[in-house]
DNA sequence: CGGGTAATTGACCCGGGTCAACAGCAGTGG
DNA sequence: CCACTGCTGTTGACCCGGGTCAATTACCCG
């Protein structure tokens, strides 16, 4: 799967779910005249879109941001397994729980966070999440979002977002090249975003569920 | 419960799972500053708060808007009547998925329309959602949030609510007095908000999981 | 080297925020 | 019955964070 090319489209019927092995992705809605607000985002190990489960009709499209590496499990097989194994099912809710809480921070995000906090925010979470799967080295990580991403993101503009990443890396908080993110002070940097890591149960409470207890 | 109280608040234990009886609540969610932002209301027929199936900790307050009558179940009798009944299971998962839709949309909201068509789309939301239980009056509801909940809800200042709200009177899309939503012409109110309905999933495509088939 | 995407910059503007005062009204207690 | 308190709504004056528009400069990559 190419970069930049949509997965999924709103407006179509979901057929299967898909779990990312390589690359990100970005779930997005937008409005009639064009506006996009990119809604989440997904990382490797990520499990895109339970809605095929149930829903007739996605209400948001989801597109590569990279090239993208992903498996794909069929309706069919995917209703099968969550019938056959009750376990399954448990695991995925916790999965959708978590995905309604980080949704839950983003609305925050948006709605009350200044520019300054929201970008950094979404660089700390990005960042712990990239760690929690092993893809971060150190303090430092991949982040493969151009401006634009990142103000579709954070409701934004792109030429804004450009100004406040110059403010972030004149105050040291960030250092960012290319497709690389290095946070010096991850705890400054927190600061700066008024993060509190609670919404991304990172500690898997639900962790009993995974395993064959 | 009396309103304006807190059922349960960021950092507490979750202990039960309420389902709205009668009365209004909101999920709310706070930044240290005191910035708050209302990132969900419950109607009478909603459940709130899954979270208490896994998580351990809340990630984010409920409080009461009006009085309030709730159903409580406890943790342990809301696991046990999942365990037994995967049917149970089903159709709360169905729930959390159109809860996070609608977790979505709001993330959209806040993020890309502006003042007027984000209240007018708060409005259609909820005109929509209290048709669907049968708690809309033709073309108006009861609408018990101040102008305080409306801003931290839509991400603006109540200032600016007022004058918005003055505006889509003077427009003729909305009548509000007191506690009363007038909405004389639904689909000029939409067309305001740039609203789109599938994220809803009124049609209860899931409707299937609820009966004994 | 050419063409396309992504980043950067400057000048200017505006939607919505801030601050502060005031009005309306319900409840409450003397 | 009225004074008092507190919440909600309203208004005006002023301001600023972030948007808009448009040009320019890196970068790739074939």
């Amino acid at each position: 799967m190419g970069a930049r090319r949509d997965l999924i489209r709103e407006g179509d019927e979901p057929k299967s779910v898909f779990l990312v092995l390589d690359g990100w992705a970005c779930r997005y809605k937008q409005l009639p005249d064009g506006r996009r607000q990119i809604v989440g985002l997904f990382i490797p190990g990520d499990i895109c879109d339970l809605n095929v489960y149930i829903l007739k009709e996605m209400d948001h499209s989801i597109g590569a941001i990279t090239n993208l590496k992903v498996a794909e499990i069929g309706r069919d097989d995917f209703e099968q397994l969550m019938q056959a194994n009750p376990r399954v099912m448990q695991a995925l809710f916790w999965d959708e729980l978590v995905t309604v809480s980080v949704q839950r921070e983003w609305t925050l995000n948006v709605g009350q966070r200044t520019a300054y906090e929201r970008i950094s925010h979404l660089f700390v979470e990005l960042f712990l999440r990239l760690k929690a799967v092993g893809l971060a080295d150190g303090n430092s990580c991949d982040l493969p979002l151009t401006q634009v991403d990142i103000a579709d993101a954070s409701g934004l503009t792109a030429v804004h977002v450009n100004r406040t990443l110059q403010e972030l890396r004149k105050e040291g908080l960030i250092e960012l090249q290319g497709r690389k993110l290095v946070i010096p002070d991850l705890t400054a940097l927190k600061n700066a975003a008024l993060f509190n890591d609670n919404y991304l149960h990172l500690n898997r409470e639900g962790a009993h569920l995974d395993a064959n207890d």
